[in-house]
DNA sequence: CTGAAAGCGCTAACAC
DNA sequence: GTGTTAGCGCTTTCAG
């Protein structure tokens, strides 16, 4: 009799209340089945009868029923959600606008979903990436992939430590615990500088905060084909740049106040080409002709400006997928190995 | 005795088990109190011992207990999930790309951050946007953030009539059902335009596909600045370009092969106008020189470009905001206004 | 102030 | 084949 009394209610109720979401219960009654047949039908289990079977499915459609996940998903206890994480930094406030990582945004949106994978995407502060966790102890997600290493690798072997399943964009190191998906640093570095050196540059300058992994790395390669055409490093030649709004322009400013002299230039992203190109040009020096640049990352816009990036490519669709299956064969089989991916060279007019 | 013989089961296994998640009976059990008690202290309940409450507190935090937010949300029927629909081109399969469209999703991420909800970010075909609404049947978001309008206004109504929380990136059309947010295209289609003939240009062509309503709006504004001006629409300088790829080259190329002269060119993109300006170079036209060229968006590249882009802002950051705040009155009041952002035109090198 | 019990929408033994 | 029942992890009456 209770029971009866709450149907009537309930039906009352959803009568005067403006739009009740449908639920496995409603088409269960109008179907004239239990809730456990519907569940079955929609699962396409064997264990229902075709006809029965059609017929849900087809009710289920035109009333456009679809299950709520999070209800199956507590019950099952699992998920299809995956979380990326993109830090920002606290102190500029700075918002999601770097063109390599908003790609690698759109790439990841691609592999997830042809996965069967949601992404729910979320900013915490970088100086605390472990609050990356918290996303995960919420129980809403699978795994964690985080976009961008910062400085704060400590951080990261204590989430790895803790046992939440993450994968993160950016440079492999030494005792590391979780795992890392990037490009090949130090080769794109050595490539970058190799091409400028054959290209007949002596005085290469280098452009990048070294304080940040992969740049690290990429400076090593840097050094690396320095070393192998017998030139010494000149640390003049090095400017610790941001990857910040006019990091370019002070960088060349840098420069040029002290009065030293360059024929080549290798920016640890694009963005900071460009606007050391930009700047470059006011001071009068001519691009490639007095000064050579060479770039990092490719993003779409490279070949657009001018002259056209050359620039070490990374490449921005196999970033999404490699993270993705990065994560998925951790979450599967509890481990995972750190991949690295190739870089190319996309010579173009700045530099020839 | 039944619920003795399980929590000693449940012991055992959560010790044998590598690992299994902390929920809130464990807290409970450690902190010698019912899960109701966890469950107030931690929501801030005042009915809880002041006492009681910090030592669950802490407790939690420094097990690292995090509330399963899945089944908190199925019990309060309520979630703090919007999602954010990015649709592509089934033809082309188009990757999530466009520079304007990802900076409005890190506006949107940042606002949304802000607002303390989070974003579960989809993707699906342009012509089929009414699966938009299957992510909101399934009962995980509170609503949804589309954007692009893309060709589909009528599918966008349908959704609208299903009441499905829905808040458009795009244009506002007549008869319309849904909630736009965008910027004042005809107004920035007249500013551009209005500055290029301030400048004494008489010859503007008109690159955009204009089936596209924003596009379209643009167009209007266009016309608009035309006919004050007294100077009559000549067909023969609108050309369909779309945003895809090799879309200025292809326009360029266009009028150049029906030797149609032009001295400016408005481009419905800054993509679109910066590969317009290549191509128009390679041609061994001027910038500004022999032809001036606005485009439309302001993305970030647009002023390191060469020469810097003269374009029509539309405001980023607000959009996010915009785009927020829209759906939730819209979730709150059940009704929404569509918001028009105002544009501002960024006068730089193409145009002068 | 605190605990016992019911139930959010769904699935999976277990019965029939 | 299908229905009944218990329970996923949480919140909230309702008693005490």
């Amino acid at each position: 009799m209770k029971a009866k009394t709450d149907t009537t209610t309930d039906t009352i109720k959803s009568a005067s209340k403006e739009q009740r979401r449908l639920q496995m219960a409603d088409i269960a009654r109008l179907a004239g089945v239990s809730t456990s047949t519907v569940s079955r039908a929609l699962s396409g289990s064997t264990l229902v009868n075709d006809e029965t079977r059609q017929r849900i499915a087809e009710l289920a459609r035109s009333l456009k029923y679809s299950i709520n996940i999070d209800a199956r998903n507590l019950r099952l206890k699992q998920t299809r959600t995956i979380a990326v994480v993109v830090p920002f930094d606290s102190e500029t406030r700075q918002h999601l606008s770097d063109p390599f990582f908003l790609g690698i945004l759109g790439s990841l949106a691609d592999a997830l979903t042809d996965r069967g994978f949601d992404m729910l995407l979320s900013r915490i502060d970088a100086e605390h990436l472990d609050n990356a966790a918290q996303i995960f102890d919420t129980g809403r997600v699978l795994g964690v992939i985080l976009i961008g290493q910062w400085r704060h690798h400590d951080q990261l072997n204590q989430l790895a430590a803790r046992h939440v399943p993450i994968v993160v964009w950016g440079a492999q190191l030494p005792q590391q615990l979780y795992v890392t998906v990037g490009s090949d640093n130090v080769t794109g570095g050595q490539k970058a500088t190799e091409h400028l050196l054959q290209s007949g540059r002596k005085r290469i300058a280098f452009f990048g905060d070294t304080q940040l992994p992969e740049v690290a790395q990429r400076y090593e390669g840097y050094c690396k084909a320095l070393a192998q055409h017998g030139i010494a490093l000149d640390e003049k030649l090095v400017v610790p740049a941001s990857f910040i709004e006019e990091g370019g322009k002070l960088a060349v400013a840098e420069l040029c106040n002290r009065k030293i002299s360059f024929d080549a230039l290798f920016a640890c992203s694009d963005l900071l080409a460009m606007t050391s190109i930009n700047s470059l040009r006011e001071k009068n020096y001519r691009v490639p002709d007095d000064v050579a640049v060479v770039g990092y990352d490719d993003i779409e816009l490279a070949r657009y400006f001018h002259p056209p990036l050359t620039t070490v490519r990374q490449p921005m669709a196999q970033a999404g997928l490699a993270l993705v299956d990065a994560l998925l064969s951790l979450t599967e089989d509890g481990n995972s190995e750190a991949r690295l991916l190739p870089t190319e060279l996309m010579v173009r007019a700045s530099s020839v």
